[in-house]
DNA sequence: TCTTGTTGTAAATCTGTGTTAAACAGGAAT
DNA sequence: ATTCCTGTTTAACACAGATTTACAACAAGA
C-alpha cells in the first residue's frame, strides 16, 4: 500500500509518515498543494491524506484538479475542528471522507483501510482510446473535455467494440450483442450506427477510432497512431 | 453497532437495553456518570445516550469530559420534560442530539442511527446539486433558502437519484428500490413523479437537475452545467 | 361527514431515435 | 472497362418512449 499525505505542519506530517512506515506502508509526502498534485498524479499511489488548509492553494482545489484529471484515487481530508464546515465543501470537490483535527492515528488508518478497500468499487472504470473517454457507469462519453451526447443504441455500439479493444467484431456479433433475440440479417443497422457513431466522436476524420475490415468487420486499435 | 446507555433510573434501563438487544445491537449500560466515563473511554462505542439527571455528577459533565479527551462517539441527551431547558447547556458541551422524556423507542433508535451514520462521515449528510440541498437525515430538501414541500415519492425518488449522482439510473431499478414489492412493469409512475420533481426542484427550468436518457433511464449529473 | 393532499391510472400529445430504403463510392474480379 | 459486391452516406418516416394533463381512488384530519 502506498499512500500520499498533503500536509504543511511538519511535525504532525513526520508523525503521521512514522506511523504508517512502521505498519508497512510506503508513504509519500507534500508539503503544498503543488507538489501534492505532481505526486497524486504521477505516482501510483493506493490513497491520499490532504491537509484542507494548504498555504500555496486549498487543499479543495487539489482534490478538484486531481478529480478533473480523472485520477479517483480515495481522498481523506483533514479540517481544524474550528473550521469543520470546510468539509462539507471538501466532499463537495470529491473527497471521500474527512476527519477532524486532532485526531488518533489508529482511526485515520481504520477509515484509510476502508477507503482503499471500497475504491476498487468506487472508481467508474473508464475505457479510453485517445481522446475518447468512455465511462460505463455515468453511460456517457467524453471527447477531450466535452461530454458527447450519442442515443441508447449509439452508445451501446462503441461500448461493445471498446469493451474488445483491438478484436475484430463482426456485423453478426455486433447484432447479437445488442439486440435481445435474432435479428433481421439483411439490414443495414449497423452500418448507419457506426457511420453515426463515427461522425460524433471523431467530426475531423483524424483519429480513425473505428476501422473497417472489409468482409469481417469493425475493430478499435489498441493505441491510436 | 454497539452503544452505550447512562441512565441510572433501572426499569427506563432496562427498558432500553432490551430494546435495542432485540434490534441486534450491543449494548452496554452504566447507572453512573463515573462508569459511563469509564466505559466510552474503554469500549470501542458507536454511539452513547445520556441521560442528563444523574446522580453522581451531571450528565453534561461527562459529555465535557469526554470531549475533553477527544473521545467523538456521537451523543444522544435525554432530559426531563420540565428541565428541557438543559438541553442547550448539553449541546454546547458537545452532545449531538436530544430528546425529551418520555419518548418513543422508534424515535430513539433513528435518532441514533442519524448520528451514527452522520458521524461515520461516509453518507454524506447533505447531498448537493447546485441551489438543491437534499438532508437525508432531516429528509428535507432546500431550494435556494427555501425548504421544498415534497412528498414521502417524490423524496425516495429523488434521494435515490442523488446517492448515485452521475449513474444512469433506469426506471426498473428505481420502480425496485421505492417499492417494497415488485411492481405493475406497464406503469408510468416513475415518469409522473420525475414530473412533479421537476417542477418543484427547478420551476425555471435552468438547472436541469435531472437528465433523460432516452431508453435507459434518468441522471442526476455530477455538476451543474 | 366533508376537506385536503397524495398516489396511481389513463389518455392525449410531443419528440427523438431506430429503422428503412435508396443512392453513392470504390475495390476486386472478370 | 464493366460488372459485381460490400460498405458508406443521406434523407424520410413511423413509432416507442417520454411528457403532460386530468382525474379517480384513497387515506388522514378536521
Amino acid at each position: 500500500m502506498r499512500i500520499l499525505v498533503v500536509e504543511d505542519e511538519n511535525i504532525l506530517c513526520q508523525q503521521i509518515q512514522h506511523f504508517f512506515a512502521d505498519k508497512g506502508y510506503a508513504v509519500d509526502v507534500a508539503n503544498t498543494g503543488k507538489d501534492g498534485l505532481f505526486m497524486a498524479t504521477e505516482y501510483p499511489i493506493d490513497a491520499a491524506v490532504v491537509d484542507i488548509g494548504l498555504p500555496d492553494f486549498s487543499g479543495i482545489e487539489l482534490i478538484r484538479q486531481l478529480r478533473k484529471k480523472d485520477i479517483k484515487v480515495p481522498i481523506l481530508i483533514l479540517t481544524a475542528r474550528s473550521r469543520w464546515q470546510e468539509k462539507v465543501e471538501g466532499l463537495e470537490a470529491g473527497a471521500d471522507d474527512y476527519l477532524v483535527k486532532p485526531f488518533h492515528y489508529e482511526e485515520l488508518q481504520a477509515r484509510l483501510n476502508a477507503l482503499i478497500r471500497r475504491s476498487a468499487g468506487l472508481a467508474h472504470p473508464v475505457l479510453k482510446f485517445g481522446q475518447i473517454e468512455l465511462d460505463t457507469v455515468a453511460q456517457e462519453v467524453l471527447l477531450g473535455n466535452e461530454k458527447l451526447e450519442l442515443t441508447a443504441y449509439e452508445y451501446k455500439v462503441l461500448e461493445y467494440l471498446m469493451l474488445h479493444k483491438g478484436e475484430v467484431i463482426s456485423k453478426a456479433v455486433l447484432t447479437d450483442h445488442i439486440y435481445d433475440e435474432d435479428f433481421e440479417r439483411d439490414s443495414n443497422v449497423i452500418e448507419v450506427f457506426i457511420g453515426r457513431l463515427r461522425k460524433k466522436i471523431d467530426p475531423d476524420g483524424t483519429l480513425k477510432p473505428i476501422e473497417t475490415l472489409r468482409g469481417r468487420g469493425y475493430r478499435v486499435p489498441i493505441n491510436p497512431e
